[in-house]
Parts: C-alpha cells; sequence; structure tokens
DNA sequence: TCCAAACCTGAAGAATAGTTCATATTTAGT
DNA sequence: ACTAAATATGAACTATTCTTCAGGTTTGGA
C-alpha cells in the first residue's frame, strides 16, 4: 500500500499544558472507539471531534491531517508491543529454552491483551499506507531481540535462530490477531492462551538440538 | 466492524452474455490492482471503473455499491480457500497425523500462495463491516473438516480435535497473512514454507496420543 | 433481416469529507 | 491584576465521492 504523496506523517506539535493533553487523548480513545464500532470507512475527522467533544479545528492543531492522527496511533501501539517484548527477552537471557519459549508467548499474549480494544482498532488501519512500513521495521528490531534470546539458551542451540525468531513472531502474531480480529471472545481466547504456548515450545523443541547430554529423542528431525 | 445499515451485499444482476462477464471480470481485476497499489482508502467507484476501462455506471449495473463490490471479491477469495481446505482433507482421511499434518499445512501454503496478489488485496478490506461475520462463517465450516479430518488419523487420536483444529487455523492464517501482507518476500515466504509444516506437526504430536504402540517419549506433556 | 433484451455510457446532482482561519477563551507566569 | 502564549471554536470553502438515469449500442435468436 504505497501512497503517491508520502505526506509527513508526524504530529504537528506536542500538547504542553493539562487542558491540551486531555484533550489529544479525549481524540485518540474517540478515534479507537469509532474504529471499534464503525470500522475505518465511516472515521471522519467531523465525527472523531464530535466524539472526542471537541472542535474539528482542534485536531488539526495536533495533526496535519487524519492519516497523521492515525499513524500516531499505531505507533504508540506498535511501541508498546516492542518495548514489552524487549523487556521480556532481557529477563529471559540465559534462561533454558522452555522458559524463553513459555517467556515470550506469555509476554506477547499479555502485551496484545493488556489492551484488546486498542488492539483490535489498530488491525483495521494496520493495512493503510506507510503503516506497513513501520510495523515492518518494528518487527525486525524484535526480530533481532528474539533471535539474540534465543542464542543465550542454556540448555539447547537453536539452529538458525533468525529465521525460527521470524516464524516465532509470525505465528504468534498471526494467530493472536486471527483471534482479535473475530471478536476476541474469551473462549476462543481461553484456547489461544492454553494452545500458543505448546506450539512454541515444540517448534523451539525440533529447531534446537539439546546442549547438555539429554537422552530425550527429538520425535521430528529436520529434513 | 457492524454497520449501522446491513444494506444488502448481493449482486445486482450476474453477467449473462460474453461481453458482460469480461466486463465484470475487468472490474474485479481493477479493483484488486487498486487495492494493492494504492489501498482502500482511494478505492472509488470512478477510479475502478477507469482502471477497469468501463464506464462507472456499468459497474453499479452488478453491484448497487461499492460495498457489494469487496464483498463479492472477499466471498469468492474465501470460497476457494475453503473449498482447497475440504479437497484436502477429503484426501487426507485416514492417512497418518504427519501425513495430515504435512498435508494441510501445504494446502494452505498452495492456496493462499495460488493467487497472492489477490490474497494480499483482499487482506487490507477483511477488517471492514460484514466481512469480518463471512469470514467467520467460512472459518467455522474449515474447522469442521479439520476437526473430522483429525479424528480419522490411523496412528493416533488428538486429544481435543477441536479446539486443536482452531490453532491450526489460526497459526496457519495468521503466519502467512503476516507474510503476505508485509510484501509477500520471496527471503520470508521460503521460511515459511520450511517452517510451517514444523510448527503443525510438532504441535499435533503434542496434541496426540499414538494408537499403535510407539516408544517415541512426548518430549513435552500437556500441562 | 429485425427486434427485444442485454448491455453500456457519462454528464449531473446530492451528499459528504477534509481542511482552514479569523476570532474567542483559557492558562501560566509576573 | 495583567498579558502573552497556548488552546479551542466552528462556519465556510473546496474537492471528492457516490449514485442515478435517460438515452445510445450491441447481442442473440426468430
Amino acid at each position: 500500500m504505497t501512497r503517491p504523496t508520502p505526506l509527513a506523517l508526524k504530529p504537528r506539535k506536542s500538547p504542553s499544558q493539562a487542558r491540551s493533553t486531555a484533550t489529544v487523548e479525549a481524540i485518540h480513545t474517540a478515534t479507537i472507539q469509532l474504529l471499534l464500532t464503525d470500522g475505518v470507512a465511516r472515521l471522519t475527522t467531523t465525527r472523531v471531534a464530535e466524539r472526542a467533544g471537541v472542535s474539528v479545528g482542534t485536531m488539526y492543531q495536533y495533526y496535519p491531517h487524519k492519516e497523521a492522527l492515525l499513524f500516531a496511533l499505531v505507533t504508540a501501539q506498535l511501541e508498546a508491543i516492542a518495548a514489552a517484548m524487549e523487556n521480556a527477552a532481557a529477563d529471559l537471557t540465559g534462561r533454558s529454552l522452555c522458559a524463553i519459549s513459555d517467556g515470550i508467548a506469555a509476554a506477547w499474549l499479555d502485551a496484545k491483551t493488556a489492551d484488546i480494544v486498542g488492539s483490535r482498532a489498530i488491525y483495521g488501519i494496520a493495512a493503510e499506507f506507510d503503516i506497513v512500513e513501520m510495523t515492518r521495521e518494528r518487527s525486525v528490531q524484535m526480530i533481532d531481540a528474539i533471535e539474540t534470546l534465543l542464542t543465550t539458551a542454556s540448555d539447547a542451540v537453536v539452529a538458525r535462530p533468525r529465521e525460527v525468531a521470524f516464524m516465532l513472531l509470525a505465528v504468534m502474531g498471526g494467530s493472536v490477531r486471527t483471534v482479535l480480529e473475530r471478536g476476541a471472545r474469551d473462549e476462543e481466547l481461553e484456547v489461544l492462551r492454553a494452545e500458543l504456548p505448546l506450539v512454541c515450545r515444540q517448534y523451539l523443541a525440533v529447531s534446537a538440538h539439546p546442549l547438555a547430554a539429554r537422552s530425550d529423542a527429538e520425535e521430528l528431525t529436520r529434513v
């Protein structure tokens, strides 16, 4: 999704006083609410302002246009996720492969689940314009973190850590997205929470050679 | 993403002559092209008609509005995928768990990859309006197929086949989507093709008890 | 050959969206 | 209390967008 005119997506100015901070906050939550109830197609600057209880002009004081607003929203969301994952990676350094696997899966689920409403809203616009670009950047950052984390596993050495890290993120990201986008039903979230760690563990298990002598035969060997 | 007015999403009429069939086809591919290059936000009836080399009025002869056009596109896409998966399920009935796993993963990858352009375009609008609803229906249909398929495995009995089928689809669907949405790069597709079958196999392995006596110890047991 | 049905056209109208800016109000510091 | 900077307002302007429809062209079969 490339835009003809890449146009500046940066905010116009940042709120400095208490009042304006609240205003921007209101605009953000209004956007998310509208996104969730009516979808992107119905999201208009007028409606956002109305819902936020401010005037249209106010929005334009902080964002040069609608896209910039959406961009800011997605950026914040992704930065939070990336930060959470990097923290998790730091905490898990040097642990066993199982611990690492469980830790990553849990961290991902927690991060995405912490703000379900926000996450769901974001999915709807993630496919638009330059957002894909930014998503990719953040993604690379997380792949890096997980790749190096994998190499620190205390009890095993992961064969192709970068590919495995990539795949892990694709699987976690994709499956969670699937569930959230369908409506984030409790039963489905339950299944996800139970099964996703399993999927990750098993996948990591085949992708690694045990370091200390261990008798567990790998059920399935790499082709 | 619920719409205030659910409005009729069905096509207005179907082409009966050769000329009109070509026209509708042209409209479809034009839509997909525009979706891919400019994104949903820039997709307008005028542009679609222009790109398709027909008049705007022509489009309105077959679809009551833009949404109906998009809906038709997604429907076709999903039906193709669902059919492919049901075929695969039929072929794999009674095979070993490994064969089933590999077969499903391959079928999914093939189905999504057969028309990469179409798949990618669809992702961009999958989050909109009642499309989520339809996606869910098709999804249930596929879960059913895979669930019953799993119960036919010749060499193992899958513990909670429905949950496993659900998870399998979430993982496959999500990871493929992730890769395609990022631009469907060759290197990333390669990784996906190599790793996804592994992920599925391993996951199925822990989710099942071997039927005939087999000595392979399960590395990781269920909690 | 001829006609009715199918199909196509594109200018035009109504509706809506994005954005600006001159003016009014509030805040923080002196 | 006073003032400059920060913030908010919303009517108004422009640009698009969707959609229709009255009138033309093409098609398939009698």
